[in-house]
DNA sequence: CAATTAAGCGGAGCATGTCTCCGTTTCACT
DNA sequence: AGTGAAACGGAGACATGCTCCGCTTAATTG
């Protein structure tokens, strides 16, 4: 690639985090590329849809998605703490950007998503910490990974939607973490 | 109101109904006023806003909420089933139109949403249902409707996303039972 | 049954946003 | 420096939301 159109790319990607950051995953495209001071044709070139600029802009965070379920499995208390902690930060990843939660959820089961690295590595994630609890014998039977996933993205999508504070999700996942869980 | 501008407001109505199971609850109002035969301004003047054509198709079926709670509280079998039963049943009126979960369930929190009639017959057809379950003694301490109201509608707009058939749905509801229910 | 009038109609048209096409510029290599 | 291809950028076609305002028509009244 050329040096010009490596920068353009970067300046991109930069400059798409920060609108999108302030105006949800639905803002003007145009936008974008007129504060990143090209014009729309080169941002398409570069991204030919809406949903590869969200596949890079999301590049970016999907890194921290391992250490967060490392932090989480370190929180004191028991399995149930553990896996709370995890949950709430799973809901506040996916609520980074406006419309993320929705998007990425979405995807889940569909195997051709332009998304589909993305949110394979929060079901990855998510799997990691059930098996944990499977480990611990305080899983329940016949609780699916992909489900968990669905539900966690619905409270996320939900959060997202009603503006809700961690204090007004929590409740929600109080509620999937005893349904997942032994009793 | 005139005669003609009666018979316009019906017209819309229905046709909307139409077009938006077809083409989801975004799908372009000119669309359906040119369906209608009328000009988009006659559309205008009569629903100033599209959740203002939400709304008015909404009323259809929030009549029905009532009935489908006596319904589900007939089905054979314990507390579980019969609150599994209602669980599909919210699930299933919600995503009636494409769009419709994640709008509703949006508007249950806040006061000044043009929906908040509607939401609140879904609101207070599931309390009615806790209730019923609190009365058992099945329910778990500190379970709050709005919290179940809001995961119920974050699984619907999962649901709607990812047109997930009832069968994958079910399991979803699954947990939230287990989480609401004592053990 | 005209005549009157205001409620209602409808579409031209502006605003915003998506996305493409193609003439022009710029980089990289010789 | 010269050359060719890669990359640029912006005009503009197209889709959709929404408004304004001149025209039509239903209802009322003498």
């Amino acid at each position: 690639m050329r040096a010009d159109a490596q920068r353009n790319r970067e300046r991109l990607i930069e400059v798409a985090h920060e609108v999108f950051k302030e105006r949800g995953l639905d803002a003007p495209l145009d936008e974008v590329a007129r504060r990143a001071g090209v014009g729309p044709g080169t941002l398409y070139r570069h991204f030919p849809t809406r949903e590869a600029l969200h596949e890079a802009i999301m590049a970016t965070w999907i890194e921290e998605v391992a250490g967060q379920v490392e932090k989480a499995m370190a929180t004191e208390g028991g399995c149930r703490e553990k896996l709370l902690a995890w949950f709430e930060e799973y809901v506040a990843l996916l609520t980074r950007h406006q419309g993320a939660a929705a998007k990425i959820t979405a995807s889940l089961g569909c195997q051709d998503s332009p998304l589909r690295t993305k949110c394979q590595t929060y079901a990855d994630a998510n799997e990691s910490v059930l098996a944990e609890m499977a480990d611990h014998g305080v899983l329940r039977e016949g609780v699916d990974n992909l489900d968990v996933c669905r539900l966690l993205g619905g409270v996320a999508t939900m959060a997202d939607h009603s503006s809700l504070a961690p204090e007004d999700v929590r409740p929600m996942l109080d509620v999937i973490a005893n349904g997942v869980l032994k009793a």
